[in-house]
DNA sequence: AATTTCACCGATAGTACTATCGGTGAAAAT
DNA sequence: ATTTTCACCGATAGTACTATCGGTGAAATT
């Protein structure tokens, strides 16, 4: 058996970390309202003045919370991306660009719900971080297209093709939180359902990368034969 | 000149809606935190105490809000689906169904960033209404897409349909906050996105509405031919 | 062994907000 | 003309939280 023992700043260290736990579960289940120093010295098992011995006020925690969150979120990103790469052909590395990050959101759900809150919240401290993270997920996704060959040429292909990364991670972060709350029990269906939006959109990219004109002239729908 | 010379009751009127004004102003600027008796109240002329005499509390207050922003909401979103059906023809139509959102949405901008913050917040007293509200636009949305010729039989078919609504409505929304934070100047470019998207899964749906494999075969996409 | 350091404690002053109270004057009812 | 009603006011008790302070004991240093 190890020590028990801890040196004083090992125990300092786990004193901190249990009040950055204590505040990420307060910040999921009550939200950034309910956050207060009463509350997460209180789970984290110290005295409330106690707090400020590990950090000068919410906002520094909350500082804090939003790196090490960027940093898990960036690092299962890069490890997505990495695997997505590996997929053995193209339509299965198309879907895995989809599906792989609806898993990875839902294994850890309370970085995407704080993240959605924060986004528009003007009384927010989390707010640069969720505009930084949405703005990275944008960028990684554009990057991610890009690389299934959908590279864009002129400043319209580029802004369009940021368009449908955003439009994108929006629709996979709303069909996750679908699946999380039962609507979708299904993530492979909705992974199916991103991979044949962005294929729309990415067919527009293609149909007039080439001309001036809006041309929808080969994309337009026929009602679907009803059995 | 009419009467300047108001009957009790009138004045009272005025009053209420001043306090409702101006909450729906803090609302959107400083978000739900910064909302309090003292604030609103000043805002609207009158002591923080006589806030009362309109309202039990500010969760009342509120409630009216969201009720009346939910009826404005609704009779923007019927205007625009009978605007829609107007159309010459199913292209413009087409279009349409995602253009007048996104027009509505930012005439509008502060409803939906009301409810894009409350939608995840589990302290946010609006939080039913902003789940009430995207529930109705999916549906609505759902029903437009059927409208379009897209109607599903069997219950993975409505189970996809309501996913490409939510998706799609996830999109919009992502796109209208663009066009206002200023990244998307031309909301017609970010119609035409959304429509290539929903026309993507729409292809997926009627490809597979007969048959029972993942059937992906005819919608496998080769990178575009490059310049 | 003596001294210093420091993580943690309880107490508390200060701040912001809620919700109630009695008072006031003008509108409304009699 | 008199009385009643009531929208609004200022004052204030109560609540919840922040942030600081001096004190304490065990770990760390000397």
């Amino acid at each position: 058996m190890t020590d028990t023992r801890l040196t004083r700043s090992e125990a300092k260290d786990l004193t901190r970390r249990r009040l950055i736990r204590a505040a990420l579960a307060i910040l999921d289940e009550e939200g950034e309202a309910g956050l207060s120093t009463v509350k997460v010295a209180k789970a984290a098992g110290i005295a409330q003045s106690s707090f400020y011995v590990h950090f000068k006020d919410m906002q520094e925690l909350l500082r804090v919370l939003a790196d090490e969150g960027g940093e898990r979120l960036f690092e299962a990103m890069r490890a997505a991306r990495r695997k997505a790469r590996e997929a053995p052909d193209d339509l299965e590395r198309h879907r895995d660009t989809f599906r792989i990050p609806l898993v990875a959101i839902c294994r850890h759900p309370e970085l995407l719900r704080i993240q959605l809150r924060a986004r528009y919240d003007p009384s927010s401290s989390l707010r640069d971080f969720a505009v930084a993270t949405a703005a990275a997920h944008r960028e990684h996704h554009a990057a991610d297209l890009a690389a299934l060959g959908y590279t864009a040429d002129d400043e319209r292909d580029r802004r369009r093709l940021e368009m449908i990364a955003e439009g994108i991670n929006a629709a996979t972060n709303a069909l996750a939180m679908g699946h999380l709350e039962g609507r979708y029990p299904d993530l492979d269906e909705a992974a199916d359902i991103l991979t044949a939006l962005s294929r729309g959109a990415l067919r527009l990219l293609r149909s007039t990368s080439a001309k001036t004109t809006p041309a929808e002239a080969d994309v337009i729908s026929e009602p679907p034969a009803r059995s």
